[in-house]
RNA sequence: GCUCCCAUAGUCUAAUCGGUUAAUGAUAAUGGAUUCUCAUCUCAUAGAUCCGGGUUCAAAUCCCGGUGGGAGUACCA
């Protein structure tokens, strides 16, 4: 944990939560959870969990683009607590806060802005106001109507004589601000969307930095952790504070987070890929979110401790998704037992076989012994038997982390170990009809070969991996796998971990850990 | 364009208010030991203060300039 000066101050910490309920949490929302969690576990302060649901899209945005418009989803709500539960989070749960339950609370403070001259409505066209006056640092007309005319204007807001986008209420920071970006800020607009919770109720929502302006001197948060992403919205909050003359919440940003380009991290984007059947739920490994993360087998103490790892650096950090999977590694390994999963199978016909029955028996975990042994027998007839091996060992030269192998490639008169049983030498390659021949060569035991994990062709259950990247591989596993339970998390050996998903009679489904 | 933020190894983080040869940090890499998994565990090696000025006895740290990267500039959050 990096040190910072939160606590340093006398009072109880006091902290927030806002996520915004658009879908499940995902790998970069825990960022934010994770780290105001820890913080207030740190100075055994309060974390309030507060809904961000305002409305989001106006109702023409609804209909004209949905896949892109922002809007609440009503089962986020219960997603985000459940991600909430996993990751482990002391939020207060006897008090959760929702933004859609206190619109009054807005509009009063908004209409006492105006009366005091510190608000008005202005009924310019977004384009026009940017355009003509902001971008020139000028002041548009309606800034300097009267204050009646501004309560008479917000009165039609509110009763529903202006339409969506045909005035908002500006804060006014000033329009010779040096920021352009700040200069009088919409705090109340207009959207006839319906609200989830609380449907029609009201149609003049607040943005965001109006919102907190309000509710973080209401809800009494002394430090404030969010992204740098937020920074304008420091400003205008500040401004709000100074001009109530409320005390200052500290606030602490933290710089973007990049992922790698393969996954997309959208709460939108999940959304649309789950309602047009693309991904098949909030659980999918594409989402990224917690629900997913879990579902996989990662731990939550490995995503919190990764994440704690980054700190409170405000440079952009591209995130490498293996520091996740290391530190989970480390939970996991001594867990998981394992077993042999040949992915593309390829059949091996062995001759030359002496006896008519060999029984193999590793260990379900060489670093724990005590978990014993499991049996997979293989039955040879006329001399002769087959197992699956992966045709991934015999065209690829690398290992799981994508290093060259430092074994040379298979060919005829190539000699490895099918581990724990014996030795064979290949005669002949047909990657073609996906057979290959080897024979008998030795039971002798040599540490420095290489050993290839199989399974006997005449018993094995089939597997379907699901990867992060949404694609299903196949192969075969040994028949011990069938046994197992849902949700178990164990390791196929030289492949990977993987956790149990479905048992079917004849398929055993996995999601891919790392 | 304007405003703001950031800059230490491949990727990230440390480095008490400027103070000896910049971490015994994480991850990735390389090599070794262990192992009937090139997995895990373990040991070792290699790897960095963006550039240029200034202040100072002393600068990764403070100041200025440059360069590079990012964010904001929404009637989203």
């Amino acid at each position: 944990m990096p040190n910072t000066k939160i606590g340093d101050k006398k009072l109880p910490v006091v902290m927030r939560l806002a996520p915004y309920p658009s879908g499940a949490l995902h790998i970069g929302n825990a960022r934010m959870i994770v780290l105001n969690d820890e913080y207030v576990k740190k100075y055994k302060g309060k974390l309030i969990l507060c809904f961000d649901d305002t409305i989001g899209a106006t109702k023409q945005m609804l209909e004209e683009s949905p896949e892109k418009a922002k809007f609440v989803l009503p089962d986020a709500y219960d997603l985000i607590l459940e991600g909430l539960k996993w990751l482990n989070v002391d939020y207060d749960r006897n008090n959760i806060i929702y933004k859609s339950d206190r619109v009054d609370i807005y509009k009063d403070y908004a209409e006492k802005f105006i009366q005091e001259g510190n608000a008005y409505v202005c009924t310019c066209s977004a384009d026009e106001f940017r355009n003509k006056y902001k971008n020139r640092a000028k002041e548009c007309p309606c800034r300097n109507i009267s204050i009646e005319d501004h309560i008479k204007r917000w009165e039609k807001m509110l009763n529903g004589n202006y339409g969506e986008g045909d005035a908002v209420v500006r804060l006014k920071t000033g329009m010779d601000q040096k920021d352009p970006a700040v200069r009088d800020q919409v705090i109340m607009r207009i959207s006839d969307a319906e609200h989830p919770r609380i449907g029609n109720k009201t149609r003049v929502w607040p943005l965001l930095d109006f919102s907190w302006g309000i509710d973080d001197h209401e809800l009494g948060i002394t430090h404030i952790i969010r992204g740098a992403d937020l920074q304008k919205e420091g400003f205008i909050e500040n401004f709000i504070w100074d001009l109530m003359g409320w005390s200052k919440p500290e606030i602490f940003l933290y710089g973007r987070l990049n992922f790698s380009s393969e996954f997309k991290l959208s709460k939108t984007h999940a959304r649309v890929c789950i309602q047009n059947g693309e991904y098949d739920g909030w659980d999918d490994p594409r989402t990224w979110s917690l629900q997913s993360l879990k579902a996989r087998g990662i731990q939550p103490e490995s995503l919190r401790e990764t994440l704690l790892d980054l700190g409170l650096s405000k440079s952009g950090i591209n995130f490498s998704e293996k520091w996740l999977y290391a530190k989970n590694t480390k939970l996991i390994d001594e867990s998981a037992n394992r077993y042999w999963f040949v992915e593309n199978p390829i059949l091996l016909e062995i001759s030359g076989l002496a006896e008519s029955k060999y029984v193999s028996n590793p260990l379900l975990n060489p670093n724990n012994e005590d978990l014993g042994t499991r049996e997979i027998i293989l039955i040879a007839d006329n001399g002769k038997a087959g197992v699956y091996i992966s045709k991934n060992d015999i065209k690829v030269q690398m290992n799981r982390k994508g290093n060259k192998i430092r074994y040379p490639k298979m060919a005829p008169g190539y000699e490895f170990r099918l581990k724990d049983l014996f030795t064979v030498k290949i005669d002949k390659i047909n990657l073609e009809q996906n057979k290959l021949k080897a024979s008998f060569l030795t039971n002798e035991f040599d540490v420095s070969i290489r050993k290839i994990q199989w399974v006997p062709a005449n018993n094995y259950i089939k597997v379907k991996v699901l990867k992060p990247d949404g694609i299903q591989t196949n192969g075969f596993a040994e028949k011990n796998v069938k046994e197992l339970s849902i949700g178990e998390k164990i390791q196929f050996e030289r492949y990977g971990y993987v956790k149990i998903r479905r048992l079917d009679d004849d398929i055993v489904y996995c999601y891919f850990t790392h």
